[in-house]
DNA sequence: CATGAATGAGGTTTCATTCAT
DNA sequence: TATGAATGAAACCTCATTCAT
């Protein structure tokens, strides 16, 4: 259907790859889709693949079971926030600390708000795809550009913690969760986002003082 | 519409005999025991009956429904988590801001320590119970209790910041989720304890100072 | 359905394993009804439950997959042979070896008509049950009865050729499935019953002087 | 009849071309091959194009439907073992009738064994593909060879007897489908052969002498 | 009250076959 | 002519729920 539209308008003849490209991404657009609209029991891949406007059979042909598109779909989101927060930590090196927290968890939440709907829908998954592995190995990816990061701190005399790392993280992620799931407005977001740079910087502050 | 949810998945009626109790609590403590052997999709009404040693019609007597099951132990929990953190806050009255966040997120970690189990097993079911309304429920019930308290607190000067409580609420919940779901040992958590205590702390001051 | 017709007209309480049981067999001879009927590839679960009067999960209650449901019905069929052929030789034992022969022969054969349509039937599934490993133990199972028997003949001189017993019994097969497949008439039945006996007569005389 | 089924599950086009000869012989050897390593139930059209190296698209030029590329393959075995009988029949004649029956059973046997993996992969999809009625076919075909030879035998007073001919030919049938199925050894197919010969000796001798 | 056999809607997945390129 | 993506009917199997005993 989506490949008629775009041979329809498009160049003749479009290549093998790009069809199924397309019919792909139209998958997963529409599992994001039904998820949101009928929630991750009522999830089932015939309403996927009628959302997506092609048959059962072609959405086997690309993910061989239910679980593995899922999963395509959450790894798929992890790693646009992993790059935007690693982009993050690549520019602030060499800044004062407070301003690369400050740019790492603005990072971090605008990647989330990007696609809010989608951070919704996956909460609802997540635990039936062996969420909890996948989450903790973005959250080593990701600590790992901080620490990388935080070393290069002009005003950071100790190297830095990791541990605090990982708080700062679990801490983030579960204040995003909260405003996601409950559905928060754009100004309330711009509330929390001020505030988690307040509270990363804080914390930060204070655990590289005690560690001294 | 809170009050419908209660009267339409709560339990059906009140054990009052003894025996009655006994069932009802073999059947929660069963519940959680098969969500953590077997999984949230493969938990199914006659496995928990087996498990609880009785039969499903007996089940049924109970529960109008699986449903209800499941809210039932994940509102029993939560209300376990919230009393313990409210005496936390009726006890902490009257003494310094610090003290009083030290008492309150200890209690907080040490009642889903308490039962790391539930903790984990619900995880994996609360996003098909409504879990984000109860979360939210649950939440605004702490807040107050944390706001009461921290008014009576010598060495705060202004109203209590509502919002940074939520922040401080969430961000403790994120870090808890973390370290349960990675199945964190005994030290870890009483590391995550402390650190969650000089998080807590640090923000709260800061965001007092910013709000002067 | 059957179940009530039973209690309909039968004991006021019908014990639960007797209803059962009538559940269980009615779902096996149903399988055999629609193997007859539709073919080996047209016999579905669904038709199966259909044909026996009962739902699909009954039948799943009692057969975890469609294979073990087969299975059941090949082994018992396999097993009222096998319990014909050693009652036969038991019967035989002591007697001149000819008679031997041919009264086994004569219970094999008689065994198989029985319930010729369920030994047709099974031919079309035998291919998909690992029948080939079933057979090779039932055929086991006889070789030994038969031998034992020949032990006890009076006219034998040697112990007995089980390579020889092997070929009787694969020869008798396969003249029984040719018979059976072709939908023979009673009359060709009683030629084919008379003229195994002469083969397995002839040559297990000419395998002992050939042995000799 | 039988024409019809010729022409419906016949091969689609007579290959002219070499390439599509060679064609058709890999799709052919393929099909074997799946249904020896994967078995009857797991062989897929698109597996046999996959094996034999072209395209299901391909697959459907040559042969219309699953069932004519299986059938083929069988009929294709069959003819070969039937040419095999019928040319050790026209060498056999004036013979001796024993050593008619020698060449005739040996002839049998070597050409099963030629091909020892397309009889037992064939054993497997024969009930699915009306098997029994093409067996029954080739038999009458083998028997009437072998009846024209035997009226040549110097040592048969009568005219040679049609039902034990074909008791002969199904014994033989079974006893090598119990040595093939159970991937018996060549030392074991020898002996098998040497002892098919002399049952089917004894068996005609049996019955030439009775009939008189 | 307890039991557990029965129900059947509905979900996942496969695969023979077609047809645009 | 060859390709292989797309189709969709149909199979297997599960499990929440009911109800006769």
């Amino acid at each position: 259907m989506a490949a008629d539209v775009a041979t329809a308008f498009g160049p003749r003849k479009m290549p093998i790859q790009t069809r199924a490209t397309v019919t792909v991404g139209a998958i997963c657009e529409a599992t994001i889709q039904v998820l949101l609209s009928h929630g991750a029991d009522r999830l089932t891949t015939t309403r996927v693949a009628a959302r997506a406007g092609v048959s059962v059979g072609t959405l086997y042909q690309y993910y061989p079971n239910k679980h593995s598109l899922l999963f395509a779909v959450f790894e798929d989101h992890m790693n646009k926030v992993s790059q935007a927060v690693e982009a993050a930590c690549a520019d602030a090196c060499y800044r004062p600390m407070s301003e690369m927290i400050r740019r790492v968890v603005e990072a971090f939440v605008d990647a989330k708000m990007q696609r809010a709907d989608i951070s919704v829908a996956l909460y609802k998954v997540a635990p039936d795809l062996g969420g909890p592995a996948l989450v903790r190995r973005t959250g080593q990816r990701l600590r790992k550009a901080i620490e990388l990061m935080l070393l290069t701190a002009p005003d950071l005399k100790l190297s830095p913690d990791r541990f605090a790392i990982d708080m700062v993280l679990s801490a983030i992620s579960g204040a995003m969760r909260s405003a996601l799931e409950a559905g928060a407005s754009p100004a309330v977001f711009r509330k929390v986002r001020a505030h988690l740079v307040l509270l990363c910087q804080s914390y930060m502050a204070a655990a590289a003082a005690k560690g001294a």
